[in-house]
DNA sequence: GTGGTCTAGACCACC
DNA sequence: GTGGTCTAGACCACA
């Protein structure tokens, strides 16, 4: 269910944070439900310990998720809210990212638009099994 | 001309290549034209002037620019339909990013490209002085 | 295992690398062997770390070394015959190099081949403990 | 009659030195002969004119030419035997880097010096135009 | 511990 | 003035 792309910039611990983020807005992790205990995580996502830690850490002082010395970690009361909001938030962001990118080719907005269709068409096809550009 | 963001994950260097392949692919460098010198380019962004040097070096290696000791960089022989090309593959990236993050909120495509011209609506908005979100 | 020469015209980096491809391509580094690690090496042959990562981030751009962060870098899948190929070109550039400076001599190729076997004898009986010239 | 490789390691004023030496110990300049100026050499080879006057300061020094203010450089005398055995030591050199070279690849005297004899036949070759490998 | 990025500043070859 | 190499040393992500 989670998963991380050790080839991008973005630090793993983050990208690990941002899964978790989007199980609890879509509901795939639900208020108190268990995490994967770090070893675990980290061992699925061939990553090491220290950093699906830093990841839990950082989530816990963000409030989404408490942790239970010897029972492990749990989405946290009032988690879903949080992360609904978080992801919202973040999925806006990538956007304005990708319109803006696509602005500095002095496209119009017609355009850009038409990319997108394209893109979303495209990516529609490969879950159906289409052939690949 | 050349922007980055020194907070961001993606390293200097490569958010400065990637300002001149844009550069290049959107006509504002044209084959043959000196780019701004080391030095002058790294004052004016504020950054080492090694780091713009890992860039220059990187796009030479990739065939864009060439550079001659004493007199400068330019723009290569034939840079243009390759930044374009990269360009485009780069865009085509983010927005099927932006699109696999949509998908994970069990929108379907109407939505997701409607969401979308949401998006680009307000960010033209925003071009025209209106409110801020 | 790796020497290099402070005082050549060519550059440290350019010397790792050579060394490098040339324990690959005579096998005394295998496929997925380690590397020295940066600090290692630059403590060994004494030079800057840096310059160290710039050999082996090119080699890794060349596609001869793998390098994982926080585990170190290794001899890349496929290393060998690319390794094999570059030495060979060298070796075979500098050996023209040679040819071309003989042959401003006036020297027929049997002239030249003559030099060079005895140069080659110098070199053999150097290594026994012959003397110097 | 110079010939001189920007993209090569070694220093251009280095490689004009080299070439200089070459005509006189080949005899192609004779003792008392003028040299190009600087500047119309600068203009042939397309070098800078401070390039060229290094190389001249460096060979006066070495006492191979003499420059005579506002007639030119002259090829000094018993300059002849002097180029010559820097070019004589000059081939060895690379001939011995040659050997050395090919003796890091554990190659053998015999099969290095096949290697070199191929060489050999094949610049042959390509000077009656036969084709390139 | 590993590699990666960045800074500050030196020296050199070349224009 | 230009770019190229190298050093010294900092901070970060990751194992």
């Amino acid at each position: 269910m989670i998963r991380v792309d050790a080839s991008s910039f973005i630090p793993i611990y983050e990208q690990i944070k941002k899964e978790i983020v989007r199980l609890v807005a879509t509901g795939q992790l639900k208020v108190h439900d268990p995490l994967p205990s770090i070893r675990d995580l980290a061992a699925e996502i061939i990553v090491n310990p220290n950093t699906v830690a830093r990841a839990y850490r950082e989530l816990e002082q963000d409030g989404l998720l408490s942790t239970q010395k010897g029972r492990g970690s749990f989405i946290a009361d009032g988690a879903a809210p949080e992360a609904s909001s978080k992801l919202k938030a973040y999925l806006g962001r990538i956007m304005d990212e990708a319109i803006a990118e696509a602005k500095t080719f002095d496209l119009g907005g017609d355009a850009i638009l038409g990319l997108f269709e394209d893109r979303l068409r495209r990516s529609a096809d490969r879950r159906r099994g289409g052939r690949h550009e």
